[in-house]
Parts: structure tokens; C-alpha cells; sequence
DNA sequence: ATCATTGCAAACACTTTGCATACGC
DNA sequence: GCGTATGCAAAGTGTTTGCAATGAT
């Protein structure tokens, strides 16, 4: 994992500001699927005149460029999560904690195949897979 | 597919009133995922005095109950489905239509096999999988 | 008569928009 | 200096809550 969040920014076509460099590392760091006021709050000690508007604005950038993905496993608010790699999410509807589960490399295949039901002449932009369950610590 | 709404709604422990009917029969014949609005628009003609509340209330009700599902594909709102049958959920990007994506019986195999990846003592409940993308109408 | 359901209005939560200020090249 | 990014306030949208009226047994 490289740590240069500038560049990272800059090579995904988004001019990097100091709030866009400090949204992004925060999210990079923190694999926590943090909520617009999450961010908002962990980073309003370090820059007091941050805005949510900022915070919206700059995370809605980031998706509409690839630089992050968009997860929709809450019912009410979006989460957002740097990690673009093939990956499952996971909530524990007990303690509410959303986890990254990784796939050995099989979920690309398992994606694959996900898609092959989908009509003759359809496009796949986008395939997210969500699990709601109780996790170890829950049960 | 059976017709009796009445006892369907009845056998998952839910006392059947009018509008509950109203608005399990409309999920049942209309395999659109509507959302809480379309439902109450499409219904107001047939209840004038039907509220949003109600229908809030009652697809609740029904989601707790486990007759129906909550589609998460949307950003902002929240979708229903009366098919609690394993399937894959499609949203075509221009059209903003939702197709279900029948999976000729391999979703329960794919399912566990997701569900695989979860760590050690981890209890799923739900898992669904929603693709994006560009249906053959719109490409 | 009693208890559950309904529906209005208000409150609430999350997100977007409009616009003036501040910043960076 | 000019164009973009920022941030406040207000508006917008989806959902929930409080509570009185209604309906069913």
C-alpha cells in the first residue's frame, strides 16, 4: 500500500486540496466505512473550519472518479470505503459494525458468474455483495 | 404463486387489515421494488385516506416479519420485494429501472460460498447481491 | 369496552443547493 | 487576477414519532 495520498488524488484526474488529502488518508487509514459525519467529526480537530458541505462534496468527487466506492449497506446513510478492491461487506446488526471480508481472490470468479444471469446485451458497471448477520464478538 | 394474501399475510403473524392487504397484493402483482411513495401514490386512488405513515409502518411491519425484503440499491430510498426467493438485483443506470435476476437455482451455492469467507463463529441472516450497470434497452 | 390500527402534523436525519468568501497558481 | 474550492445557511427529501381519532372484536 503505497502512503503518497497526493499523488494517488492527483493520478485519479482530482486537484488535491488539503481537505481532499486529509478526507482521503483519513478513509484510507481508518477501515471503519465511515459516514460523511464520521469524517466530519474525526477530522474537525485538525482542520476547525471544515464544513460537511466540504466533506459531501468531496466524497461524491472521489466516487464519481473511482478513488473510492460508495456502500449502501445502511438503510438511511451512505458509507464510503477506499478500498476499491473486489471485497464482501459485512454488518453485525447487534453492534453495527461494518467489516471488510476478504475473498482469497475467488470473488472476482464468484462476480463473474454472478454476472452471466444477467440478460443477453446488459452492461455491469458496478456488483457489490452485502451480508447483515452477527458477528464472533455478537454471538 | 399463491392469491391468498389474507392468510399469506396472516401465517407470518400479522393481523390482516384492509390496507395491509392493499399493500401486499400491489408488492405481490407489481414486481417493481417500488418505494414507499410509489406505493401510496398508486394505492390513494383506491384508499383516498391512506397516509405515508401507514405505509411506512406496515412495510416495516412486513420486513420484520420476514414477508417481504428491503432493497438497498437505491442512494437515497428504500425499495421493497414481496420475492424473498435467492436472486440478484439489477439497476440499469439509465433507465433507473430494476430488474430481479433469476439465477436458475445456483444462488443458494453461490450464497455459501460468499458466506464462506466470513470469519469463525460470524451468523449471516441476509446477503444480497446488487449489480449496476446498463440494461439491453438502454445500450 | 378494549386494544390495535390508522393518519395527520410535526419533528428528525441525511443530503443538496445557492451564493459569498477565501485560496492557489 | 482569475478560476476553483470552501463553507455557511437554507432548502429539499425521505423517514420516524406523538398523539388523537377510528375501527375491529
Amino acid at each position: 500500500m503505497q502512503e503518497n495520498y497526493f499523488s494517488q488524488i492527483a493520478d485519479s484526474g482530482i486537484r488535491p486540496s488539503a481537505q481532499r488529502i486529509a478526507i482521503y488518508k483519513y478513509l484510507c487509514e481508518n477501515h471503519v466505512h465511515p459516514t460523511v459525519d464520521m469524517i466530519y467529526k474525526e477530522l474537525s480537530g485538525e482542520y476547525p473550519a471544515l464544513s460537511r458541505t466540504t466533506v459531501y462534496n468531496t466524497l461524491k468527487l472521489f466516487a464519481d472518479h473511482g478513488l473510492v466506492q460508495t456502500v449502501h449497506i445502511d438503510e438511511d446513510k451512505l458509507r464510503y470505503d477506499a478500498n476499491t478492491e473486489p471485497h464482501i461487506h459485512f454488518k453485525c446488526i447487534k453492534c453495527s459494525k461494518i467489516m471488510d471480508i476478504p475473498c482469497s481472490g475467488q470473488l472476482s470468479r464468484i462476480n463473474s458468474e454472478c454476472c452471466s444471469f444477467l440478460p443477453e446485451g446488459s452492461i455491469a458497471r458496478k456488483i457489490q455483495t452485502y451480508i447483515w448477520g452477527i458477528c464472533p464478538s455478537c454471538s
